[in-house]
DNA sequence: CGAAAACGGTATCAAAAGTTACACAACTCA
DNA sequence: TGAGTTGTGTAACTTTTGATACCGTTTTCG
């Protein structure tokens, strides 16, 4: 891929010429394939990433459980990362691929040079954070006043919107996962709306109605 | 309050002494009582606080129900205002104080010129925008996978280090504000606590033991 | 092909948490 | 002082959710 192509990808927040221009010159460009690990806890962070294409899965391990963070989409980066390289701190989640990916990486001491130089840098810093704590936010909201079918059935319209298809393909198993709760209970919820008209049930998807 | 009293409180972290300079140059102290509403939802932000003395209580308020953000305490400044005043947006969040406090504001231009010149100040920011971001991830575990009475346990112990004190002055309602269900659930429980002999409880005040 | 793994349906039981209702004590303030 | 407000205790009940167990089907992969 030649740096036309490499620039023409790179998330339209990057305003400044300078800044597109140092990303370039100081970035690699990366592949990763599905279910590589990008970031694993407890490793030195002397990179920080940006998703050019494809999916990153960050979150947290802890004795018994998994907590999802955050998925890091084409255009954005991984907050843990950045914030762990600012203060040279390890990391405490894993960024596991989705799907195969292309990652744009650089050596993390350019963030604090790029704060001291380019706008559009700082407010795509200030932008991630605020809108993962926004994400955050609202899953708190969500898991701590709403009942499990209301909150099964937002995941599955927000997951229909993004996706642009009414088809969600996921087990219930790993629905569980990712509102923290058991494979029965979901498998029973979904059933019951398939029984009020409100979905269709298929091995390894949910068709949404 | 002359200047020399006044940068004595400026947090340490501000360790370049140009942007130490160019707060108080720039920067307005006031006082507010307790109660007081120093931002509330839809307002737009001219100003970014920094806590010198006291406590500002953020939420945000819906429908029926109030959700707490966080403290910003001696030394910090408001993620949520940060954020909405970098971005020229209206605050969706109420900021009231919890007891007569001192603040430091100043014009939120200034943000962005700071970060253009001084480290020290994008790593308050970062620092601001992480430490709020692991706040609330803990409520979110806590809220999604512990049971109430560890819950409020927890609550209790936080608090009771943070006060420097085993007397927690809270009523049981409000309490259950903070953690999202009902009074009665919470005095049910505080019982239980009491006769395992983990608390003494009082009219307005529990003392944990 | 055949075994193992992944997927999903369902019943039963148990536990946790919320709901409603009522009583009384303590505090506050006109 | 006395009425209204706030704070707390407690019983009875319902609902929601989780735990366990067992089943059959589909998919994967050596």
């Amino acid at each position: 891929m030649d740096t036309i192509d490499l620039l023409a990808k790179l998330p339209g927040a990057f305003t400044e010429s300078g800044l597109r221009q140092e990303m370039l010159t100081h970035g690699k460009f990366i592949t990763v394939d599905k279910d590589d690990t990008i970031v694993r806890e407890g490793q030195f962070l002397d990179f920080l990433p940006i998703v050019i294409k494809g999916e990153i899965r960050v979150f947290q391990q802890k004795e018994d459980r998994e907590i999802l963070l955050y998925y890091v989409r084409e255009g954005q980066t991984c907050m843990m990362s950045l914030s762990a390289a600012y203060f040279s701190q390890t990391s405490t989640s894993y960024g596991v691929a989705t799907k195969p990916s292309e990652i744009f990486v650089f050596p993390t001491r350019l963030v604090n040079d790029w704060q001291l130089k380019y706008s559009s840098w700082n407010a795509f810093l200030i932008q991630t954070f605020r809108s993962r704590y926004d994400e955050l936010l609202d899953s708190f909201e969500s898991v701590a006043f709403d009942p499990i079918d209301k909150r099964i059935l937002t995941y599955l319209k927000n997951r229909s919107q993004k996706d642009h298809s009414s088809k969600i393909v996921i087990s219930h198993q790993n629905l569980a996962y990712e509102l923290g709760t058991t494979r029965v209970v979901i498998s029973r919820i979904l059933k019951s709306f398939e029984q009020q008209g409100k979905v269709k049930l298929f091995r390894g998807y949910i068709q949404l109605k």
